[in-house]
RNA sequence: GCCCCCGUAGCACAAUGGAUAGUGCGCCGGACUUCUAAGCCGUUGAUGUAGGUUCGAUUCCUACCGGAGGCACCA
């Protein structure tokens, strides 16, 4: 319907002279000014030299001619847009439409036969995953849906740094309290705090973790890479718990590992054309003659730091991972270090670098101070999804219930907003159960699916409609743009907002008009059929589970 | 010091350059003999400052103020 509004209004602009014109359809902030509306008349009036009312004025009446039965007004408004309302047959067409396509509703073919490699979460083994990985897991599981939604194969990896000297400060951790057998990712997680602080304030340990670090990278000492495997299979079982609670299933795990051989030798490479250069013993990438940082990629030391083993894994992905767009989600604060590393992989290989997009991602802030893993006040992931449920029991004896609301509840505070911004995360009151919030999405559907359960007629759209729309029709309408558009823009956050939006009108609808034996009978249950679709298809995007019964 | 991001009601967030700047929490006030009150209806309240571009700026540009992050051997 847009494209047809559209289409005859750059007609209806040419016709009046004004071919080249760039105007927007959207739809109004308010229903009350109609279904779409154009500034095509105020784009236009500068370069014809013409009132922009009388203009609009003109526009409106062509429109009016050439739409026909398909609008129900074409009025102008305000400075000179142009409002149109359209008839209800094009409602009544939607919900069959609805009714017709199912869980195909919504879907889009804006990428269809694009492959898209997106990494997410990385979670270090030999830590706990917190809720910074959180934010990470659920923006790119929801994201990965949303561009697979527009017709895009999506395939997702996530990427460990198993080596390095978070994991030497971990063993160093474990060994120094006897651990030879870690028994679950907590204990580990705390011989890393600890390994952590012995590093900062002993001398003596800070140069056995070293030593440990660089051993860990040889690979020869048979007791310590037992306990090196030990521990990465603890902490990645932990994860793959969390994710498989989360739904998210990752097609390939990378670690660094696996990286770091590849990355040196590509360095090295550079190196050798000039792409990198030495300075005090270190191989470095030159970021200031184009206005970045100049940093580090092989230390002094002969070890990989992140961004040789991030050229190693752009190699290592492209080998197994084939794909035309690579998106890579990680906190916002390696923005700088990441603009380096697509610096060098555009001279070291210029296909692979321009196809690779870094996401960043705001931080998850405690507004009971900064959370880190030193100081051991680090919230859990798997901590607060705990908590959270425990608040969801108290309303819902069903177990499974509860999980479902308090996942929902996350995963919306999550992805309420664009997710470059950081979220103030106060424990007490930032994971709200009433109001906007993940199960006031899951309620609406759960009312809406429990009133086609009582209900004793069928739904109907082709029974007879009452003349005006219901907003609530009005508003599924837009279903499939919505979705088209946060693919476009990356924006997750668009399709929470739509159906927060749509579950009001939900409400709305309910509180207001009897569905069950009254007016309208069967094509108010076609409506709340097409609403049922339409959430559960929303709710499937975003990865929030939705509940039987609450 | 340099680079990047951000500044919208008491709080947390929206708003492809458009109309009366939306929503929730909180506050205050309503409605249950009716399909699930985690709900509905009403009320209160905001674009950091100063310029610029534009028919039109929360949005783009400049400066300033304020906040967060980054700036060579962690990731």
């Amino acid at each position: 319907m847009e494209d047809t509004i559209r289409e005859a209004i750059a007609k209806a602009l040419t016709q009046a002279g004004a071919s080249d014109v760039s105007f927007a359809v959207e739809w109004p902030a308010d229903l009350a000014h109609g279904d779409y509306a154009t500034n095509a008349a105020l784009a236009a009036a500068k370069s014809l030299g013409r009132n922009p009312k009388e203009l609009a004025e003109e526009l409106a009446s062509h429109l009016r001619d050439v739409l026909g039965e398909a609008v129900e007004s074409v009025k102008t408004a305000g400075p000179g847009f142009i409002n149109f309302t359209l008839a209800r047959p094009v409602f009544t067409g939607i919900v069959k439409e609805i009714a017709v396509l199912g869980a195909d509703w919504g879907r889009g073919s804006a990428k269809e036969g694009k492959r898209y490699s997106i990494e997410y979460s990385c979670p270090n083994p030999f830590k706990e995953m917190h809720i910074g990985h959180l934010m990470s897991t659920v923006i790119g599981e929801t994201l990965s849906r949303v561009i697979e939604n527009s017709g895009a194969t999506v395939i997702r990896d996530s990427y460990g740094g198993d080596v390095g000297p978070h994991v030497a400060k971990a063993l160093w951790g474990l060994r120094s309290k006897g651990i030879v057998e870690p028994n679950d990712a907590k204990e580990i997680g705390e011989a890393y705090a600890h390994g952590s602080r012995a590093y900062e304030e002993s001398e003596d340990a800070k140069k056995e973790i070293d030593e440990l670090n660089r051993a860990i990278y040889i690979g020869e000492d048979g007791e310590l890479m037992n306990l090196w495997r030990r521990g990465r299979e603890i902490s990645t079982e932990a994860f793959r718990n969390l994710y498989a609670l989360l739904d998210t299933h990752f097609d390939y795990f990378f670690f660094e590992s696996e990286t770091a051989g590849p990355g040196l030798e590509l360095v090295r490479d550079g190196l050798a054309k000039g792409i990198f250069k030495e300075s005090e013993g270190a191989v470095i990438y030159d970021g200031e003659r184009s206005g970045l940082h100049t940093l580090v990629f092989i230390t002094s030391k002969g070890t990989p730091t992140y961004e040789a083993k991030e050229v190693g894994l752009a190699f290592l992905v492209e080998e197994r991972v084939p794909n035309d767009v690579r998106y890579i989600l990680t906190a916002a604060e390696q923005v700088g270090h990441f603009a380096v590393v697509k610096a060098a992989l555009e001279e070291l290989a210029p296909l692979v670098g321009a196809k690779t997009t870094h996401v960043p991602h705001g931080f998850l802030r405690l507004t009971s101070g900064k959370m880190s893993s030193r100081e051991g006040n680090v919230i859990t992931a798997a901590e607060l999804i705990e908590d959270v449920r425990t608040k969801a029991s108290e309303k819902n004896d069903d177990p499974l219930i509860a999980q479902q609301v308090a996942i929902g509840a996350i995963k919306y505070m999550i992805l309420r907003q664009a997710p470059g911004g950081d979220i103030i995360f106060d424990p007490e009151t930032s994971l709200s159960l009433d109001g906007d919030s993940g199960p006031y999405l899951q309620y609406a559907l759960v009312r809406a699916r429990s009133v086609l359960a009582q209900a004793q007629v069928e739904a109907k759209p082709e029974e007879a409609a009452p003349a005006t729309p219901y907003k609530l029709e009005r508003l599924l309408v837009r279903f499939p743009g919505v979705a088209a558009e946060a693919a476009r823009e990356n924006a997750p956050q668009k399709i929470t907002q739509y159906l927060t939006q749509l579950a009001g009108e939900w409400n709305s609808f309910y509180a207001q008009e009897r569905i069950l034996g009254g007016d309208y009978e069967n094509y108010k249950l076609a409506v709340a059929k097409a609403f049922v679709t339409t959430m559960e298809n929303g709710l499937r995007i975003l990865a929030i589970p939705t509940p039987e019964r609450m």
